[in-house]
DNA sequence: GGGGATAGGCTTACTTTGTAAGGTCTACGC
DNA sequence: GCGTAGACCTTACAAAGTAAGCCTATCCCC
């Protein structure tokens, strides 16, 4: 009686598993996936923890969902440009993404039953380089290095502290401070001349590694 | 009464620190990282939870010490070899170790207080790097691009179902099996034509990368 | 040697988590 | 009108981390 029909606005209608993805990624990505339990999950949305299993049948097949979200936010890589620049492209976006939810790259190690988003994905990638002239073995090659560099990155990236640079310095220069003089100098030679500099910013190292491989890749491609 | 001395043997003896670490890196070890809980760990050290907390202050504390202990079992590279060959030994031991210690990946993200061994470990392979000349932005450079290689390669290795080829490709066979016929074409040519040929070792894709960037990183120091 | 301090281990208990089992209510087809 | 199905709720339990406080053996100083 109260509820009139709900006609699949935005807010207070029916559930479904993608309001209740959407509001796992909004919880985790405000305070960690730490902070997404199926009862605050419930809570942000107006129910009680039991009736999201109406709608996802446990908490693992939550976060399968939820990078599967992940993957279906970055854009395919079109056939269109050189596989250069469409790997460049998509290598950036796979970072932006993952730096924008920072849970994600911790979350894809044990998930392994990759939803559609996520096929999709790897089919185009792999697509596009064929399409290229990558042999298959190349394309092994090249992906495994390229996503590597990606997760990696966005791995350490997720280490820091802080997010803006000024925080992180402060932090490291806390930290350095502890520990005695000299023990490590090459360290704090490293952290006072470079990264504690005005302007250092450690996600400018992106692009240094990235052209390191997409350049070796155009060589390795060119010998074959 | 009963304990005689206990002159600090291997088994019943009193706690420590390291025993308490060594018996948590045993149990996540075996059975990963979310079989490592504090009652378990109590027990396969034939003592009460409670009692761990006299030797670690929490389980954080509990989980940076066994990173710090993974970092002590990486050998430190010498500047005796050159500086190609030091950081491919290292970044082949890293990995070693990371796949020996699957928990450690996904760990190394949000521990933000590093241990001594964790330092030395930083401070050993700049110091080589800085040793053959490199620049310190180009330290900065290659440590990122490096770093991110191994930990993203480490953590897509320790993505996959399975430990041997075998396992991993019959699971892969299945999985495929089940998405619609010519849904995925390039993803199902390379799984098929590559993945699943008999040899194929996902872990032998390590090389190829590093050499990558060892090569470019070449490059970059004498074009500097 | 005696006495008190200390440290290492134990007991108990509370909170938070995922989720199993089953109840209730609403809407809709006959 | 009534029964059936699906969505949501209530209750309950086991497992986790850990706070608080107790118990006892060891060790140190007089």
């Amino acid at each position: 009686m109260p509820a009139p029909t709900a006609p699949a606005g935005q807010g207070r209608g029916r559930l479904s598993r993608e309001r209740v993805l959407g509001a796992a990624m909004s919880l985790a990505d405000a305070g960690g996936i730490n902070a997404l339990t199926m009862r605050r999950l419930g809570q942000a949305l107006g129910v009680e923890a039991m009736s999201l299993y109406k709608h996802v049948a446990n908490k693992d097949d939550l976060l399968d969902g939820m990078i599967d979200m992940v993957f279906g936010e970055i854009e395919l890589p079109s056939t269109e440009d050189s596989w250069h620049s469409a790997m460049q492209r998509r290598a950036i976006a796979v970072r932006a993404v993952l730096s924008q939810h920072r849970w994600a790259v911790g979350l894809m190690e044990s998930r392994t039953s990759p939803g559609p988003a996520t096929l999709r994905h790897h089919d185009a990638v792999i697509g596009c380089l064929r399409h290229a002239g990558f042999s298959i073995e190349l394309v092994a090659h090249a992906y495994s290095a390229l996503d590597s560099y990606v997760y990696g990155f966005a791995l350490q990236e997720r280490g820091l502290p802080f997010d803006t640079p000024e925080e992180s310095s402060a932090l490291a220069q806390q930290l350095l401070a502890q520990f005695p003089a000299g023990e490590y100098p090459h360290l704090a030679e490293l952290t006072f001349e470079h990264i504690l500099q005005p302007g250092y910013d450690y996600s400018s190292e992106f692009q240094f590694g990235l052209d390191l491989i997409l350049d070796g890749l155009d060589a390795a491609l060119h010998t074959a």
